[in-house]
Order: C-alpha cells, then structure tokens, then sequence
DNA sequence: CATCGATTTGAAGATTTCTGCAAGTGCTAA
DNA sequence: TTAGCACTTGCAGAAATCTTCAAATCGATG
C-alpha cells in the first residue's frame, strides 16, 4: 500500500489537533464567519489566530475571501463537519470506557 | 463552553496524527493482533513501535493483553473504525477539491 | 537456573510545532 | 494622503514530539 497514504492521512488528523483549530472548525459548521468574530469568541491572540487559520488553509480544510474590510472563513467542505462529530462519539465512548476502567479501579480496592 | 472539551478533543485527533498509528488502527479493524504481526507489517523499529502503542494505549484506544509470549492489541471501541471511515472520506473530499484547483490552475495558462 | 524470543522502558539528540512580539499589507473613510 | 481598523507574516525562544540506542521485563524452554 501507498505510504504517502497513511502520511496524509495523518497530517490531516494532526491538522485537528490542536484545540484552537477544533474551535474554528467548529464555529464554522454554521456558516462563514468573519476572523473578527472568530477573534472574538476564542480569546487567543490575533496573530496565533491567523496562524491557526494557516495551517487549515494549507491543508484544504477551509477557505477565506474578502468581503469589504473583513476577511471570512468557511469550511472547503460540509465532510468536515462530520468527522467532528465522528471525533465526539469516539471521544464520548473513550472517556466512558476510561470511566468505567476508574470505576472498577476504585471498587477492588485502596492498593495493588 | 468548557475550555478542557476542547483541549481533550484535540488530543483525540493528534493521536492520529502519525503514519505507524494510523496504521497500527487499521490493522486492528479486522479484529486483534500480536504485536509481533503489526511488527512484520509496518517497517518500524520494534521499540518505535512499542513506542506508538503505548501512545494509543493512553488515549486510550486500544488495549492490550497478553496471550502467551505474545502480546495482543486490539481496539478498545469499533467507534475508532468509524473515526478512520470519516478521515478516508474527507481526505477524499479534499483532495478532489485540491485536484480540481490545480487543474484549474493548469488550465488557465502557464504563468501567473 | 540460564537463556532466548518478545516487548517495553528510559533517555538523549534531532525535528517539529506553538506562541507572542514587532512589523507589514489591504481597505475604507476623513 | 493620512489615519485606522482588520489581518497576515517573519521570527525567535519555549515546548512538545520523534527516533533510536541501550538496558530491563516477562514467559517459555532447555
């Protein structure tokens, strides 16, 4: 099998992973926004921002243009937003299970 | 919102963000393996290896159990299969859309 | 008990990623 | 054309991740 495969797709997971990225995807499922409002619900600074907005520009997963003073952001397709969802899921059935792992931690006792 | 979501997102995703644990994550998918097969399929040094696992280990995405002098992986929910299903169509969506710009970019003559 | 195959652990150096600061570009309005 | 937002870029230092080597563990076997 292609190795260059399994290089895109991890530089495509590790693209999500950092919580800044996350957040913008995830305020662009409901549409465009402009980096101003982005700005303003994440509370990072602007240039880490624009940073950020980089890096999910070069791989594909978001595109911008200008409209007037402000520069806007969407996502380059709505399938992004379903492998957030899909990170939910999996992100819910592995802390469930970690939970539960604590769980029976605690009930077989203090030590060993 | 709670800022630790979004970091524990984030986490989950660069998980995946490296060839040998995508790869380890799709050998899994058609059920367990000892570590000695993972090894003889991904041309990675055995302490590399061992390395990645237990970094799936402590996401907790897979588990591990011995079964004589081998050690067996497997994953811990089907959920991640689904995550691995999601990636494979957005890095499809996404390409296609970046085929298509070069293309485009072809198309309209050589220079600039 | 001494060894061997299988796997993990520890640690160090190399590489990559992150963050914030200073400076630069593009638009709009006075 | 000067001024002022709205963003982006270039960098440098700090922090996290990778890779490999050497050493340690755990079972099974002679």
């Amino acid at each position: 099998m292609s190795v260059p495969l399994y290089q895109a797709k991890a530089e495509l997971f590790r693209t999500l992973g950092h919580p800044v990225r996350i957040r913008v995807l995830e305020l662009l499922q409901d549409g465009p926004l402009p980096v101003r409002d982005l700005l303003a619900a994440i509370d990072v600074e602007a240039s880490n921002l624009s940073q950020q907005l980089a890096v999910l520009r070069r791989a594909g997963m978001v595109t911008s243009y200008r409209d007037g003073p402000l520069v806007m952001y969407a996502l380059s397709t709505p399938d992004v937003a379903d492998l957030l969802a899909a990170g939910r899921r999996i992100l819910g059935a592995v802390l469930t299970d970690r939970d539960a792992l604590l769980d029976e931690l605690r009930a077989s006792g203090t030590d060993r």
